[in-house]
DNA sequence: TTAATCATGTAACACGTTACATGATTGC
DNA sequence: GCAATCATGTAACGTGTTACATGATTAA
């Protein structure tokens, strides 16, 4: 998938590592997240597969850096990638591992938990709020201005999760009550 | 996580590799997935560790079977995963992904891959509904009947996700829709 | 002068996937 | 006789994380 994500932000335009790296940090962080270490390796994959080329460009005093653009056949697998049937629904939730083994801990201990997804989610909304994915920005950056309808809806999916997430826990932690509540009757 | 997971299910009682992966297979299977080969070298891992301790154990006529069970220090491990700040809940997600860089297909081609989602989402609920995770055959296999609250939680997750994404593709759909009317109009 | 930002990486390890390999028993 | 299930793995590769390493410029 980092491969595709590389591929895709380089057919916006020319970029280094450091400014990939900048772009998942910003706007692409909700749903994906990169370190440069990795980001260097898949370009070096990328260039040798014949995806991207480099070139360097030397700046006045500062060290010389590297520019990725996109090839045509590294367009052509943006495209395969894009157009194959795989729709990536199949995920991982760690947040589901850690709850379906907590019957080993106490009620009171995992309503905590419950809590700490909460404190999360607002994190996640205050985050949102403060420093929204740029969309506007990249809208200039872009030819294409309708790519941003699909930006929009990754944001809208983030909203939306975060809604159901938070709703969830709200459950979760009614239930955890209801059942200390019942044992303290008996 | 999958060490964590497969500490968790010996803590419910002793399992061969291959049993880990049938449980993975149907109980876990919507929040984690696991082959055999990745199974068998965490168990290596796990008991170079000191997490858990095997028996072989002969069959009549069958090969041997190992017999894995979690240690003491097993359980110390896992209650401190269980009780660590991490709640896991940032996650990568490969829809995003393909999403987000789909303003380089058509508007047509957008809308099949949002319907193909969709159908993903009713093939999950059938399977749901077809053979729902075994929760009250866990229940007696456990000695603390409490578990099930957690068990049944992810399965609420999970059905939450499922409309929470089968909504979001509608939006999807109606917005394309929309702008496929506005440059028709023009 | 100190922290942040720009800029590029290596090394080692951890985790996940795909393909291959073997062989017995059980049910249709 | 054939497919499914039980049962155990190896090898190679791909992807992700953590720690380390270097050094210039810019703003407080």
């Amino acid at each position: 998938m980092l491969k595709h994500g590389i591929l895709g932000l380089l057919n916006y335009g020319a970029m280094t590592g450091y400014d990939i790296m900048l772009t998942f940090k910003n706007s692409l962080r909700f749903f994906w997240s990169a370190q440069t270490s990795q980001i260097y390796r898949e370009l070096q994959t990328l260039k040798n597969k014949g995806w991207v080329k480099d070139e360097n460009i030397s700046q006045n005093g500062k060290p010389d850096k590297k520019l990725f653009s996109i090839t045509a056949s590294g367009k052509e697998e943006l495209n395969r990638w894009l157009l194959e049937d795989d729709t990536g629904f199949e995920t991982k939730s760690p947040i589901l591992m850690k709850t379906f083994f907590r019957g080993e801990r106490s009620i009171e201990e995992n309503v905590e938990f419950f809590k700490r997804i909460q404190a999360e989610c607002q994190e996640f909304i205050s985050g949102m709020q403060a420093s929204p994915p740029n969309i506007t920005k990249y809208q200039k950056m872009v030819k294409n201005p309708e790519n941003a309808i699909y930006w929009k809806m990754t944001i809208e999916y983030g909203i939306m999760y975060i809604k159901m997430v938070n709703e969830w826990t709200n459950k979760c932690i009614q239930e955890l009550e209801d059942l200390k509540n019942e044992s303290t009757d008996d």
